[in-house]
DNA sequence: CTGTTAGCGCCTTCAA
DNA sequence: TTGAAGGCGCTAACAG
């Protein structure tokens, strides 16, 4: 605990806690020769003001809350430290919670951030059927942005990537490279993220006359031991030269099954993935990846939060959709 | 903001104030029906404390920060992960700060959270010239624990992993995979987690009288730019065949330069790094990486942190030193 | 078992 | 330009 308050700062100087409270706020009804003698008394005693009591006094906290599914993922982590550093400019201070996709965890958090503790929330739904009507009683109470993990059933300042477009895109990739037959990792099918993706692949090989065969697509499941046996087992039965993965989680695996089935990336199957792996493309070259922004996520929707705060955000629903970039990788040149 | 607040509560409830506080706190000396009253309307009407107020009251914040060079690494969110982890178990809230490696951004977080604002701070150091004095400071007015990345002349409470060893255990293992010339990758060298891992090489390549060849040590730059650059410069110019990094950032350059310098790894050079790249060994399985158990390291940092507010910790000085992980790859084999 | 009172540190009236 | 007083919401000490 700090030691030192506004009282005996006052006392030291011969003045008044509400003198001293001014100056230090730079008031202008305080004479700049108090004001300077104050601060440089403030500064020698290592003065720092109790957070506590100007957030009870003021009703603010001059803190935001991160909601995220996993911390160490790749795209979390660059999205939070897009925060971070936007928060950091505006002196505000960021908690972090992750929900391990449990919407029980999520709610639970939300509700008790209605407490007081945080100016803001920005948050990344978890993955499982989300109440809707939690959210609204939420969002009348507190600024809230969703951000990259949303729903459109639930209404809110979004912040998200070309879902539907990137998926579509990656189907075309694959099919220009030769694919016949293109298989779905499907994740986040509660989410409008993951329907978005999904429908731009169906959508793509539909413009291009492929069979909507619902065989092709293979649903996640509930851990990565799992994954990997679903992966490999699809992969025997349904034969796919190509393959886009909704999620990096999904991705990995599939890696695996191929290494375990003697199969061969990208000659035997060519594997896009959303993904946000630094490096990625470099440590194994046959890789093609949808790079979301995730920096720039993290950057717009604290942005946009501090808009709220300050008045100055008057779209209550808006959407903003940031630009993915697929990353292309020869089909066949590996390093080793 | 939370409009409820106890006085209504007490107010629906025609108690007093202190009486629902006690009952909400489980106070022994309220009768059970009251407490069940209470709890009852507090749920109906979505009572949730105010944290300020009782901050303010107890002094104590319910809240760690954590403070990291980098949240968007792959050690230090899985470390973040572990520590959210376990405040969550606690009902603990965690503040995140990064101070990209500048000490000078370090200061300014620590001495704002002097103010009270959080119970304890759990950091693993910017890597430039430290002021021992200041962390004496701080120290002394709230409880810290480093972490990873540790500062011998800095007192307090550590957690690390065994660097030393594990880079001793590299080199050797290059050398016993018949590497004739060893090179090194530094950073870290103003903390003792970097001086560490250098001694590890250093006495590795002595014990296996290899010459002690100062040229081949290569100090990390200023950006990835410039460490591409002098890292190309150094393969070239000493041309090593096999090279410890101490740490992730500095093996990914290395790649590049392998590849622009049509080098294969591992037949022309073999790189083992300090890691904790998910899945780096599935995506290029020449890669033998030093796996630090970060999460681990988290969740024991975060554990001796609240074992100190529990006054159950009786070691300021102690460092713990976790086991890491040489994940040895095949020499030639690779997927693609 | 329950109520009254006071104060945590700060800031903003109101008064001087 | 400065000081005194009160209250933000909560809880511990003290009464009853």
């Amino acid at each position: 605990m700090g030691e030192i308050n506004i009282k005996k700062l006052a006392c030291e100087l011969n003045l008044s806690a509400a003198t001293v409270s001014r100056a230090l706020r730079d008031s202008h009804e305080i004479s700049s020769e108090t004001k300077a003698r104050v601060l440089e008394m403030a500064k020698k005693l290592n003065y720092e003001p109790n957070p506590f009591a100007s957030n009870l006094r003021g009703q603010k906290s001059k803190t935001i809350a991160v909601i995220v599914p996993e911390i160490a993922n790749n795209f979390f982590s660059l999205a939070i430290n897009g925060i971070e550093e936007v928060a950091r400019e505006r002196d505000y201070h960021v908690l972090i919670y992750q929900t391990h996709e449990s919407s029980a965890i999520e709610t639970s958090f939300l509700n008790r951030l209605l407490s007081g503790r945080v100016d803001g929330v920005l948050i990344s739904l978890a993955c499982e059927n989300v109440d809707k009507e939690h959210f609204k009683k939420i969002s009348n109470q507190l600024p809230v942005v969703f951000f990259d993990r949303v729903h459109d059933d639930i209404e809110g300042v979004k912040i998200t990537t070309d879902d539907y477009e990137s998926a579509y895109n990656a189907v075309q990739h694959l099919i220009e490279n030769g694919c016949k037959k293109i298989g779905y990792l499907l994740a986040l099918n509660a989410l409008s993220t993951g329907k978005k993706r999904l429908q731009g692949y169906l959508d793509a090989l539909k413009d291009n006359n492929f069979p909507d065969d619902g065989n092709l697509i293979m649903k996640n499941g509930a851990n990565n031991d799992e994954n990997y046996a679903l992966i490999k087992n699809f992969i025997v039965e349904q034969k796919p030269d190509g393959i886009l993965s909704s999620i990096e989680e999904l991705a990995m695996p599939c890696y695996y099954a191929c290494k375990e089935l003697n199969l061969s990336i990208p000659a035997d199957l060519k594997l896009i993935s959303f993904s946000n792996l630094a490096h990625a493309q470099l440590l194994n070259p046959s890789l093609t990846t949808i790079n979301q922004p995730a920096f720039e996520i993290g950057v717009e929707a604290a942005g946009i939060l501090f808009k709220i705060f300050n008045k100055r955000w008057y779209e209550p629903n808006q959407t903003i959709i940031l630009k993915s970039n697929l990353i292309k990788r020869e089909s066949t040149r590996a390093i080793a």
